[in-house]
RNA sequence: GGGUAGGUGCCCGAGUGGCUAAAGGGGGCAGACUGUAAAUCUGCUGGCUAACGCCUACACUGGUUCGAAUCCAGUCCUGCCCA
């Protein structure tokens, strides 16, 4: 049983998810490492930090440096030496963040490099081949992610092709006997199974979203995401999206909500049954001097931080405890490097452990209490100028 | 002492009669960021004001002109060359 439920707390879930590289327990937040590499930090940081699995992109690393290059080197794993789960985005993604430069048919998409500008032709077979070159241990369907706002029209028309793009990926992964294994592994002869996510569309429509969760479960697939959320909507509607397709997803499959979110919306995404997250928001932010903390994100090169002996937040690992906000304010002023790693290390600590916590939470039956406490005190000091 | 080039807003630096509170950088102060084309991007940055607007500003003093950072004279200062 790939994944198995271990205990619930009203709609909440702790389970466990068994992937080829290892064990994940949820709810997890996984780190963005797009290009192979969670931007600043290194793998025995993120397994100092408790990252259980981190994700990768198939756009990307199909451009640069080549799936082909990575399957000779032994795979995502090996290339990049991190050795636990790897899920891979299957590009559907930059379809929507590159729109200036793509076209979309019934066959794939026409993507321009954003490199070199080479018009490069990405289908959901090529999609699934890629990441089964990579050897990550979840692959996504290819989708098509519509903007926001998006009419009713457009949204059904693009839900519909995600299912007939996710038929075909079923059918080629059925017809390659996936997963595809990576080159020059030798030794090894136990199949690295991957593990294939669908991934619910239909924008802010009910129906929609219940259609596509109904199409998706009907071609069973090891796990089902929530896409088309995190594109600029209110954060209203990105809960009823949430809200609107989980009803209709299989409650022993794992359930991924793609790009979300704030640490409150993490907490409420948890509390209506979902198990899995992505964000760069920690990663990203980190490098443009916010912090995460109990209190609400800081932005740590303003001048209130200046003589500010104390920590970025009291629950800060050592690491990074071990300095005051004035040391980490000065270090960004002066550009110097430690800087944007201290901040990425400290925000992946706190999604990473607000996850845990949760997942404590569940265990013991109090994930409301959590959830109110850790949202009522976050948002206390949002008010301020 | 003689010659020569120059002195512009916190700093560097454009501007050489009206379109100039004065380009562009830097620095400073804020803001944005949600399946990463992001160590990025945006705004503000002489004073007073909520705003209209008013005041003070291009070394200093005086002058020419309807009008000067820009032209003229003198003074002070700085770099370089000569003695």
């Amino acid at each position: 049983m790939p994944f198995s439920l271990t205990a619930t707390d009203r709609n909440a879930r702790a389970g466990t998810l068994s992937l080829p590289h290892g064990e994940v327990t949820t709810p997890i937040f996984m780190p963005v490492g797009t290009q192979g590499s969670v931007k600043t930090l290194h793998p025995a940081e993120l397994d100092e930090l408790g990252a259980q699995i981190i994700l990768g992109n198939t756009y990307h690393l199909w451009l640069r440096p080549g799936d082909q290059l990575i399957s000779q080197m032994g795979g995502l794993h090996d290339f990049t030496s991190w050795q636990k789960p790897i899920l891979t985005d299957s590009g559907g993604f930059q379809v929507w963040s590159l729109a200036k430069m793509r076209k979309i048919s019934e066959e794939g998409v026409q993507f321009q490099s954003h490199l070199d500008g080479t018009r490069m032709m990405l289908t959901p077979e090529k999609s699934m081949e890629i990441q089964a070159s990579l050897g990550s241990d979840i692959a996504m369907l290819f989708d098509e992610c519509p903007p926001y706002p998006c009419d009713e029209k457009y949204a059904a028309t693009s839900l519909a092709l995600t299912s007939r793009w996710a038929k075909r990926c079923k059918e080629h992964i059925t017809k390659s006997g996936w997963g595809f294994q990576p080159q020059a592994v030798e030794g090894d002869s136990s199949p690295l199974k991957q593990h294939h996510f669908g991934i619910v569309q239909g924008s802010i429509y009910p129906d929609l979203r219940e259609q596509s969760a109904r199409e998706l479960v009907e071609l069973d697939f090891d796990g089902y995401a929530i896409g088309g959320v995190s594109v600029g909507e209110p954060e209203e509607e990105m809960f009823h999206a949430i809200d609107n397709a989980i009803p209709f997803l299989p409650a022993h499959k794992p359930r991924y909500a793609m790009g979300l979110g704030t640490p409150p919306q993490i907490l409420e995404m948890i509390s209506r049954g979902v198990d899995m997250f992505d964000c760069v928001m920690p990663t990203r932010m980190a490098r443009h001097g916010v912090a995460f903390t109990l209190d609400g994100p800081i932005h740590i090169k303003n001048l209130i931080h200046a003589q500010d002996p104390r920590p970025i937040c009291e629950s800060s690992h050592p690491h990074v405890s071990r300095f005051s906000r004035s040391y980490i304010r000065h270090l960004f002023r002066a550009g110097e490097l430690l800087a944007l790693r201290l901040l990425s290390f400290h925000n992946l600590h706190f999604y990473l452990s607000l996850t845990q916590q949760a997942r404590q939470a569940i265990l013991s039956n109090t994930f409301s209490d959590f959830k109110t406490s850790f949202t009522n005190r976050y948002l206390s000091n949002q008010s301020k100028p």
